[in-house]
DNA sequence: CGATAGATTGAGAGTTTTCAACCGATGTGG
DNA sequence: CCACATCGGTTGAAAACTCTCAATCTATCG
């Protein structure tokens, strides 16, 4: 990933409510661990986040979670299937307790007529979130797993400050296994470069932590 | 990936030249291995290919190229970094010798105005190569070489049947080493699956071919 | 026909996974 | 508020898959 790319809160993918839309919108409320969609559902429209972290996530041929995606407040949610016109390809999941707006829509065209700035966010969204994908995909093909932990722990605490990221969803977020994140972390933490409170990893030095990031190995 | 969600021409992803944009667009023509856009350049608009064959390639960290997508004839390409107004994370390289139609905009809006069926097009196009995207880095995080390798060339095979795709492309495309694919395409044909005509590759029995992609491991 | 790009094969090396056991933290119900 | 269950984290040893490197072979093209 590039992470030069990013804003430090991500803000680029996020968009205020709009009150229009709201008009039309359900809110739900989630439980940690609840699923918003399931794989291979329809499409039903949009939704957007009041508060809480919802991931998109799927399951390999090997039976381990992957975490494709991850959506924060004030992000919307479910557009890609949505504007391919396709069932879903992946499954979300609460990572937290969750409040979001459900906005019903049958088609693009409906959305274009009532909500054209909505499709250009969307549009824009959805380009950022191809190009993070195939540098996801590079790194996975090309870098060593201690690179690839290290700029996930970094990209993930940016994309939510307070969330305590957990061994098992950054190993998901980049394709290893958690024990292979936890020797990394352990690694760093001994060069000095993080911190653990508890189960809370603190980031001491995200230049350093980049940096040690080009280490090609763990041992 | 999964195939079944293809036609076996992948005409989805192809729209028919719009003769209103044609006209304020430049011919070009490429010979094979020449770059369209290198990563890192400023977006210039859309690219619409009549005939031939382009990549999107980017290099790993270990030097290793990696092919992310693969545009044919009636494609648009550069749609991505156009749509997020990014400049390019990667490179387009023909594959063959190309002949393409360069339609220059400026920006979204003036897209939107001049050809609006166009901009829902991109769209859906942008939408399927996000699960796309996705389908391939599951696929590298829990397939094995052989389920990524069967499966990438019945998929290049479908988007280009007259390409003969060399073990390179192929394993650039699924993240594995030539050598690998030539083992596992040397073992497909023991197996009286696919059959070769010096470089080509003859796929006998695609059910059969993507059944034995299960097989876990080349050896 | 020679030159070059692409394909094949083997052996050895190396990163990461797997499996297993154990530890520590967190949360809940009695 | 303790006891206990559960979830998450740590560590080690062995195994496995794929890569790397090197040598050789074959196809293709000018």
């Amino acid at each position: 990933m590039d992470l030069k790319q990013y804003d430090n809160n991500n803000n680029i993918f996020k968009l205020d409510a709009d009150e229009q839309l709201l008009k039309i919108a359900t809110k739900l409320t989630y439980k940690k661990n609840d699923f918003v969609y399931q794989k291979g559902d329809a499409h039903k429209g949009l939704f957007f986040i009041c508060s809480g972290l919802v991931g998109l996530t799927d399951i390999t041929d090997t039976g381990n979670e992957i975490l494709l995606r991850v959506f924060g407040k004030n992000f919307y949610f479910g557009h890609r299937s949505f504007l391919a016109n396709e069932s879903y390809h992946a499954t979300t999941v609460c990572l937290t307790d969750v409040i979001l707006y459900h906005i019903p829509f049958e088609d693009i065209d409906e959305l274009i007529v009532k909500s054209p700035q909505l499709v250009k966010h969307l549009l824009k969204v959805l380009a950022m979130e191809l190009r993070l994908a195939e540098e996801k995909f590079n790194d996975l093909s090309g870098k060593a797993a201690t690179s690839r932990i290290i700029e996930s722990l970094i990209f993930l605490k940016h994309r939510n400050e307070n969330y305590n990221w957990t061994r098992k969803e950054i190993g998901e977020f980049c394709g290893c296994q958690t024990e292979t994140v936890t020797r990394v972390l352990t690694l760093c933490e001994k060069a000095g470069l993080i911190s653990k409170d508890g189960r809370k990893i603190i980031i001491l030095d995200e230049n350093n932590l980049l940096q040690y990031a080009d280490k090609s190995t763990f041992k």
